[in-house]
DNA sequence: CAGTATCCAATAAGATACTG
DNA sequence: CAGTATCTTATTGGATACTG
């Protein structure tokens, strides 16, 4: 789905069209692994490509290359190449993406409360 | 993908393997229409099924029925039946769906200076 | 009115192989 | 190291018809 609201969303906005404020954040951050790299990459520094794949051990190198381009694409991740070799290349979060992180943190807030409300109730 | 996060976090807090509370928090409300539909249902007054439909155009018949089973499934929406004839059944957010409009605001607000910024450099 | 069921097209995701 | 390309399967979404 992720793919697809991004797409419009993109078309309502170039279109003068808007109308859809929460379908942009979503759009931004929806995406099976965004919000947990955007999660990581607020730590405070720089992930390179590898440790970003170590720290999410289920995500497919595919996967993690889409995502962190339709993150810089929606200007959310910025991405520097060191011209050394073996080649380095950082990725970390944009003031954009940083703008974000409060929405992460409620997120993050409100699933704790729910999972503890789950286990009080089984 | 909205299905498959949904599954996937249903299992991790079956086996007591947390550690993805944003992600459930994102399983809840991703989904292409349901942070419109808790916006909607979060106005203030219940909504009839038809009647929700007529405020979301695009969205088929299928769909709304498909994203309000979910929402009830995860507790954010409470449906209520009237024994009348015509039949009349309505939609409310559970105390559980209104603890998640400070998130829906937060969206939307941080989507409106998006699309500001955005504007502002074309 | 308020849905569900079915069938089909479009999308997304995984595995694997390949490149600068 | 840091990716992209391709091929295949799984999942989603739309259209349409049907039910209590």
């Amino acid at each position: 789905m992720a793919e697809i609201l991004r797409k419009e969303i993109r078309e309502k906005i170039e279109k003068g069209d808007f109308n859809c404020e929460k379908e942009l954040t979503l759009s931004v951050i929806s995406g099976k692994w965004k919000i947990v790299i955007i999660w990581y990459l607020g730590q405070g520094h720089p992930y390179r490509f590898n440790e970003l794949q170590k720290s999410l051990p289920k995500i497919t190198h595919k996967m993690l290359s889409n995502q962190l381009k339709e993150l810089m694409e929606d200007g959310i991740v910025h991405r520097e190449v060191f011209p050394e070799v073996p080649p380095r290349v950082e990725y970390s979060l944009t003031p954009v993406g940083k703008s974000l992180l409060p929405i992460i943190v409620m997120m993050y807030d409100w699933g704790k409360k729910r999972i503890e409300d789950l286990k009080r109730h089984i």
